[in-house]
RNA sequence: CGCGGGGUAGAGCAGUUGGUAGCUCGUCGGGCUCAUAACCCGGAGGUCGCAGGUUCAAAUCCUGUCCCCGCAACCA
């Protein structure tokens, strides 16, 4: 064993501003099933994970909630831990941010850039919202205003620190150029390629409005971006820099698995930043797809249709950690968003898993208990279609190698699958029950049943990085109980003689998709708060308490919207021209993606008229329009109130 | 003309050294009874977004065009 060398993969550490989703179980899946592969075929696995804690989002978080960020932390990646464990994430470390060894490794290493010479002391021009006291880009606001309290916000500037990320853009192209291997899949190394090429600014890497963060160690008014915090992770579980025997052995990294949105801090900053380090780089970053929630194409949304259930310990409390993993890895194509859907997940698990998988096992058990007393029986005759199931059997794990290599887990599985159906299809082909009527075909027989257990002897072996629980049930079924899993067996065909199998119940019992699509419904309806029972109040999260003078501050008019055409020169926009009393004036509002301009003329709206006129895209807009706006789609926000009269 | 990805059977997807278009599900029909009403076989169903071009031959190369999706820009 570990005579292949190291592999090193990590899983982004994850931010607990909530409790995970499927979509973090999917790359965290991913990631487990490499480990596992990688161990199973003889490498010296580090696998890990962990969480990013600090930011002003946690710290506004906790506050809201009334606690401690340390504590709001605490709480929430207990169950983050609670869900690995229950998933049987067979990580080797579990690094947090807060953690004293990352904090101090930080600041070293935060050191070592410095003394590089890449980091230095600047200005931080930007627009401040004084009583979230945060400073925000321009593309950063809402309707203008502070996106976390929507107050108005001034142009302000302030001390801060910044990392020279654009002496590093040169060498960053040459990277994505001469090594196409470190970024994958090709589409997201041709936008960065792209997002480099337009030119790297320099990167503000401390801040002083909040502190729930890591100290700058030249200057304990800052605290360190949470990026440069989180990325060095990789490194700072290694042990990096004070106790670098991991480090030595397992860095660079093999593989850092992340999802798309990220792709771009780890492929740009963090390179950058181990280049200003003068630490190697690591091999590869594979940005995956995400899974999409139902909604898909044009939004009839409205009638909102059986509530699909994202919450990963309720799939598996009904389904089982092996059916979810199965379905994840072998659904979705690797770096491709895929569609996600009760009905999806149920049809794969009752098809492959339950018709296929658990249903071979089966009826090759009760064969074998039926026609030879349980016994696996010697194999003494053959012909052309054992030879196929045979070349079949053995040439499978070659195959699902080249498909894990190229973090095809869906190919993978595949291949394992024409495995499992040409089982199948075998016992069609040689009819076991008829040869069992001819004493004089008992040796055609017993090659029959000898065969079959080869064959499930070698799927135990190759599903079990991706489903090492059912690799075990069959197992045991098998007689196998008693040996460990070992990738070189799948290559053999003679190890079956003479065990002793043992049916159990069914590996994966039938479901009723019709049945458990009811039940998912219910159960998703309930989780999106719709349930019946007496009505709850739950506090909504809300921006800072404000003052009446804050509010009076505003001029909110009816206004009548009198003509609206798109922005020529933008696709979000529209541009209102407002009727109030009587004064007439233009309007811009980013709403083109959810209204025609035809359907908003002649409809009441509420502006708010004493807001600082703006250009936007080299046209005026004087004021603002309200809408109701969940994140993904507006509504307008209508009264029947006379133009120009005072909302207050 | 900001950058990039994609449009292939009812659904979801494969398919780049150009040479009879494949897979899973669904559907229709058949077989089997060892097995979890599971398994196996066969049929129907596609002008490979559209229009041109190169070629003996194009889903596959080139040009144009329409539509979707990311990123960027933008949402007073």
């Amino acid at each position: 064993m570990n005579t292949k060398g190291t592999y090193y993969i990590t899983t982004p550490i994850y931010y607990p501003s909530s409790n995970l989703h499927i979509g973090h179980t999917y790359c965290t899946v991913m990631a487990d099933a490499m480990a596992r592969f990688k161990r199973l075929s003889g490498y010296d696995v580090r696998f890990l994970t962990g969480t990013d804690e600090h930011g002003q989002k946690i710290q506004t978080l906790a506050e809201t909630k009334g606690v401690s960020p340390q504590a709001y932390v605490d709480e929430v990646v207990d169950g983050i831990k609670k869900l690995w464990a229950t998933m049987e994430i067979s990580y080797d470390d579990f690094i947090r941010t807060t953690e004293p060894r990352h904090v101090e490794r930080v600041q070293k290493i935060f050191m070592k850039m410095y003394e590089n010479g890449d980091i230095y002391k600047g200005e931080y021009q930007g627009l401040y919202c004084t009583p979230c006291e945060s400073f925000w880009t321009e593309s950063q606001l809402v309707n203008g205003c502070c996106p976390d309290c929507g107050r108005p916000v001034t142009p302000a500037r302030e001390e801060a620190y910044f990392f020279k990320l654009s002496k590093y853009a040169d060498k960053l192209l040459e990277l994505f150029e001469t090594n196409p291997e470190f970024l994958q899949p090709e589409s997201r190394r041709n936008e960065m390629t792209s997002f480099v090429k337009q030119g790297l600014d320099d990167l503000c890497i401390s801040r002083s409005t909040f502190d729930w963060g890591i100290p700058v160690p030249i200057d304990e008014k800052h605290v360190i971006y949470v990026w440069l915090d989180a990325l060095t992770n990789y490194i700072t579980a290694l042990g990096y820099p004070d106790e670098p025997e991991l480090y030595e052995k397992y860095w660079p990294a093999d593989v850092h698995l992340v999802g798309k949105e990220i792709v771009r801090f780890h492929s740009i900053i963090w390179p950058a930043m181990l280049m200003s380090a003068g630490l190697p780089l690591p091999k590869k970053v594979l940005g995956h797809g995400w899974l999409l929630l139902g909604g898909e194409k044009v939004s009839k949304s409205k009638a909102a249709k059986g509530a699909d259930v994202v919450d990963p310990v309720v799939l598996i409390d009904r389904y089982g950690v092996d059916a979810l993993k199965y379905f994840l890895l072998r659904e979705y194509t690797f770096g491709q968003d895929g569609v996600f859907t009760n009905e999806v997940m149920l049809k794969r698990m009752n098809y492959d898993l339950a018709n296929d998988l658990g249903n071979l096992v089966s009826r090759t058990v009760s064969m074998i208990e039926k026609y030879n007393d349980g016994v696996v029986p010697e194999a003494t005759t053959n012909d052309v279609i054992d030879d196929d199931l045979r070349t079949i059997a053995v040439g499978a794990a070659k195959k699902v190698e080249e498909q894990m290599d190229k973090f095809a887990f869906n190919m993978a599985l595949e291949e394992i699958w024409i495995l499992v159906r040409r089982a199948n299809k075998y016992i069609d082909e040689k009819a076991p029950w008829v040869l069992a009527k001819d004493p004089e075909k008992k040796p055609e027989l017993d090659t029959v049943l000898k065969n079959l257990a080869e064959a499930i002897r070698i799927i135990s072996i190759l599903i079990y990085p991706f489903m090492h629980t059912t690799s075990k049930e069959i197992r045991k079924q098998m007689g196998l109980w008693y040996s460990d899993v070992v990738w070189e067996d799948a290559f053999e065909f003679e190890m079956m003689y003479g065990e002793q199998v043992k049916k159990g119940d069914p590996i994966f019992p039938r479901l009723d998709i019709e049945k458990e699509l009811a039940e998912l419904a219910k159960l998703g309806e309930k989780a999106a708060g719709a349930g019946s029972g007496e009505p709850e109040s739950i506090p909504l999260e809300l921006k800072p308490e404000i003052e009446y003078d804050d509010f009076a501050k505003i001029d909110f008019r009816v206004g009548l919207i009198e003509k609206a055409e798109k922005h020529p020169k933008a696709d979000k926009l529209l541009v209102f021209q407002i009727k109030m009393g009587t004064e007439r004036r233009q309007v811009i509002s980013g709403v083109a993606e959810d209204f025609k301009p035809e359907e908003m003329v002649g409809q009441k709206v509420i502006v708010v008229a004493n807001l600082k006129p703006r250009q936007l895209r080299g046209m005026e807009s004087k004021g603002m329009l309200l809408f109701a706006d969940n994140g993904k789609r507006c509504e307008i926000v209508t009264t029947v109130a006379p133009d120009g009269e005072v909302v207050s």
